[in-house]
DNA sequence: AGCATATTCAACCATCCGGTTGACCATTGC
DNA sequence: GCAATGGTCAACCGGATGGTTGAATATGCT
């Protein structure tokens, strides 16, 4: 089940949820932990979760009768890809991208550049 | 009511709306043709145009009868960088970044993503 | 004036969403 | 074995959402 844009920018709606995954940035949690940071029922946090793991925005792994979660970056990558193709969409803009692309073929080190584009 | 990382998030997360998004990449665009671009009805694409307008990501501005709607990238810089905190760990999918770009030029105004527009 | 066009408004409907509560598995530890 | 801990499930509730229709409001054209 491949997460959707759908499901990861709806996961990504919810304040409490953003805030999930801010706490998951820093560490990897169990389920009674994160609910342990909001003064909302287990219940809701486990729905909460489900939301994001349906997105593919965390993975949960149950070990004992823990069960943890654990970041999953990755697919925030689609969404920011579809979203930077609107704040970059001026010709120049993309001009100025390719010619980094071009660049970073060349010399796929560290680039300036990057940090440039990545933030528009 | 300025546009909150909530608003602009439940807005990208409707398909109909990105597909708008996509279609006024392109050009600006009066409500009624861009409705004619979606099998539903005339209400609510003003209604779909009304939520986007409110997450900052279009304006709108009457001339005459005719509301014309035109992009407002500026409004995805401030979730695009949320998002970037979390794709930090390692270094942007660039290759789908170019995909997205070169697709996006060879056929403007349709969306990245197959099923916005076939199935809203 | 009178009609067509562009857009919104209002009411309504089905469904989804975020939250609660209480019951219900698992797993761990005494 | 049995109680406590970790987590989900199911039912429920109020409010939001996405869609429809039909009437209403502006503006433009002849």
């Amino acid at each position: 089940m491949s997460p959707s844009l759908d499901t990861v920018f709806q996961a990504l709606a919810d304040p409490t949820r953003r805030a999930i995954l801010g706490l998951l940035l820093e560490d990897d949690m169990a389920v009674t932990d994160v609910a342990a940071e909001f003064e909302m029922s287990l219940a809701a946090i486990s729905k909460h979760l489900g939301v994001l793991a349906g997105a593919g925005l965390i993975a949960q792994e149950k070990r004992g009768r823990v069960k943890w979660c654990k970041l999953e970056p990755d697919a925030l990558r689609e969404a920011s890809v579809w979203m930077q193709g609107f704040g970059q969409f001026e010709p120049v803009n993309l001009d100025a991208f390719e010619r980094f692309l071009v660049a970073e073929r060349l010399d796929p080190g560290d680039s300036p550049e990057a940090d440039a584009l990545s933030q528009p």
